[in-house]
DNA sequence: AGACAAACCTGTCTGC
DNA sequence: TGCAGACAGGTTTGTC
């Protein structure tokens, strides 16, 4: 669920905490991604104290920068993470790992059920030092996907379009659903080997994704189970999907008589129309 | 290079 | 009703 619209969702409604000031960090003991344990003490060093200035997006991951502070908050909620403020006296939720008391009361609390999500610390103006942050390819929304840079990098690789998509390099904020999605929408079928991508219909894999992913945040972003906005409010993008999740529905192509098949790719489930979509 | 599997976890749904 | 097994939005790591 947490991909680029959910994670700009949340960004977005991070907007009330913003000049808020934290007064105490808590993390309940419980390993995060990978199993590796939070580096508490740092945090606490890094945020105690300090005034959140903004909350920043690069791909799926937040960065929360904070006022004087050399060092930024990253989170990426992995696939059942939420990341949220609640007024002062909210009950704390089950799986919540990490917690920031704030000044006047609230608190913002990262959960996760799951724990594939992660908290960690950045270097504010390195975040490219970072090793995943690093590697992400050109922001859909924030920024702009150059077609022909898409182009060189696909015809580098073998690998299948939808697979490549995932990787986050290509573009990022891209994930499981929104691929699918995408896919569907620029006629362009899962297997293609990405290098076999014309720059023409690069250009429409290009568009699609963007057109995707600004209809899903349209939306507040999918919820299919876990995913809330930093306010709580569940994503209402779940009932615009074309493809995700609807194996054996008809094409919503009104001119296709067609019918949506899932096959597994990489692990994951694809979901695509094989009459519309083509090598 | 890339296909594939496993690892990190819990919750939910399906089928017997 | 209960229990086992499959499966879920993501990313990293290792093997072949």
């Amino acid at each position: 669920m947490p991909e680029l619209p959910e994670v700009e969702t949340v960004r977005r409604t991070l907007a009330p905490i913003v000049g808020a000031t934290i007064s105490s960090v808590w993390w309940s003991g419980k390993n995060l991604r990978l199993g590796k344990p939070l580096a508490l003490p740092a945090l606490r060093k890094a945020s105690k104290g300090a005034t959140f200035e903004a909350a920043r997006r690069l791909g799926k991951y937040l960065i929360l920068d904070l006022q004087d502070r050399p060092k930024s908050i990253l989170v990426h909620l992995g696939m059942s993470g939420r990341f949220r403020h609640f007024p002062p006296g909210a009950p704390q939720p089950i799986h919540t790992h990490v917690e920031w008391g704030l000044t006047d009361g609230r608190t913002l609390r990262f959960t996760d059920p799951r724990r594939f999500g992660n908290v960690e610390l950045v270097t504010r103006g390195r975040e490219r030092d970072h090793a995943s942050l690093g590697k992400l390819g050109p922001d859909p929304i924030d920024g702009v996907v150059d077609v022909s840079e898409f182009h060189q990098a696909c015809s580098r690789t073998k690998r299948p379009i939808k697979v490549a998509l995932l990787d986050q390099s290509l573009v990022a904020g891209v994930g499981n659903i929104y691929a699918s999605e995408a896919l569907w929408q620029a006629n362009i079928h899962p297997k293609t080997p990405a290098s076999k991508l014309s720059l023409r219909r690069c250009e429409r894999l290009v568009i699609a994704v963007r057109e995707v992913l600004e209809r899903a945040l349209m939306h507040g972003g999918t919820s299919l189970k876990d995913f809330v906005s930093a306010d709580g409010h569940a994503g209402e993008h779940s009932h615009y999907l074309w493809v995700y999740d609807r194996e054996d529905v008809a094409c919503p192509n009104p001119e296709c008589p067609g019918t949506i098949r899932r096959f597994v790719q990489q692990q994951r489930a694809t979901f695509y129309c094989p009459r519309c979509q083509k090598h």
